[in-house]
DNA sequence: GAGTGGTCTAGACCACCTC
DNA sequence: AGGTGGTCTAGACCACTCA
């Protein structure tokens, strides 16, 4: 059979081989932002292959935005996403000691009704921890959650579950999205007692809110990072493999 | 036909109905991380169809991060990557009036050298600009190119190209990527200067490193951003749509 | 050995685009 | 009308997993 052979012969699947010529030419800069590609009748002759298999190929470089295509005439070479980076942050820092610092039911500030959406006078739990390394401290994090009340306040469960993740409580996983925003603040005179830094000295903060589908505040975060933390790191672009 | 009266009914190809079926028992919870989805026969059955078009939705859903198979045991549903952030950062500042600061070639600076991995004594483009919010300087930007001598510093090129996007010069576009790195800084004298801000203001200080997928590195940049500039914002989890 | 997903084929009809 | 991609079908053989 003329498949098996070819299969065999490298170990690889037919269309991981013709996406991987595919993105090669690309690349390599042979084909460019805006070019037409050969149509799959061409390619299928050209990879001696049958239609779906080289759409399952054509399929993968459009999921990894190398690729689109238009009905009625083509596939063209995408434009790189050079401005749309990713990064990963961790919120449960395993590589750091984490201090506990406290947690408890508090009237909440302007900022925090405005972030959980609170217009009465319900209360939130607040948990705030102090993160380490090496004996110093090199971050603070305050998270604060909606407190309904009724709902009994199980400490080892919340400090469980939020420093897993800030609202894996009660709510499915995938119910539920986060949102970020990136800023630099010069320490008062209250994290520098925290943190243990100059007064001035400037900070990373980070607001983090949690937000159902629904649109529903199911959390809000506020994490202050020293420069011994570290920076943030993040990717754009196309990174082979 | 019988596929095409469920197409027509709805107006939705098959495979994107039973996606968003699929979908929906997962962001419900009715489906939760780990657990084992029905068969793809079981699939093909409860949604009347073929075993290509089940997978279809399958290998969708996978796309998206929200599955996941094991061959010879079936699709799970996935951990959601709520650590995951993406965020856009436009370097050509659209929505600010941006102010040319200065071009020429330079003897470059430590970090400059180890940044672009010069061991030698070659000379590197510099080019500054500086970025205006109605009328008001919100950010500092400095960018380092390689220069290989002979080639002609033809500015005007240089500034369009750069402007746009670091990098784009003499790379095919998917040749390369960029590694960024977030960071705060107190501002020193010369940035108070250029910035008109206090002494001693917390700056966001954005390093870039533009990198070939052979490795190379072909730039390299500095960003301070101001607090009027704004704050960066990010998003992680699954966004219905 | 029975069931699972992974790959591949050779058809089919459709909507869209261009001439 | 003829070419393009979009959807869908009904087969096939394979490697893997688990009882």
């Amino acid at each position: 059979m003329k498949h098996t052979k070819k299969f065999m012969q490298s170990g690889e699947p037919v269309y991981i081989q013709i996406e991987a010529e595919l993105r090669s030419e690309i690349t390599r800069g042979e084909l460019n932002p805006g070019q037409l590609l050969p149509s799959e009748s061409a390619l299928m002759s050209r990879f001696d292959t049958s239609r779906e298999t080289v759409r399952r190929s054509l399929k993968e470089l459009e999921y990894k935005g190398i690729l689109y295509s238009r009905p009625g005439k083509g596939y063209f070479v995408a434009e790189p996403q050079h401005d749309l980076y990713s990064f990963y942050f961790d919120d449960s820092d395993k590589d750091f000691e984490s201090e506990f610092h406290s947690i408890n039911t508090v009237t909440p500030q302007e900022d925090v009704k405005a972030a959980l959406d609170i217009y009465d006078e319900k209360k939130v739990i607040k948990i705030s921890r102090i993160i380490m390394l090496r004996g110093d401290p090199v971050a603070y994090d305050e998270k604060y959650l909606p407190y309904d009340k009724g709902e009994p306040l199980v400490e080892a469960e919340i400090k469980y579950a939020v420093f897993q993740d800030l609202a894996t409580i009660k709510s499915p996983p995938f119910a539920f999205y986060t949102r970020m925003e990136i800023g630099s603040i010069n320490a008062d005179n209250e994290l520098k007692k925290i943190l243990k830094c100059e007064r001035g000295e400037s900070l990373l903060i980070i607001y983090r809110y949690i937000i159902g589908q629904d649109g529903k505040k199911l959390g809000y975060g506020k994490k202050f990072l020293t420069q011994k933390w570290g920076r943030l790191e993040a990717i754009s672009g196309y990174t082979e493999t």
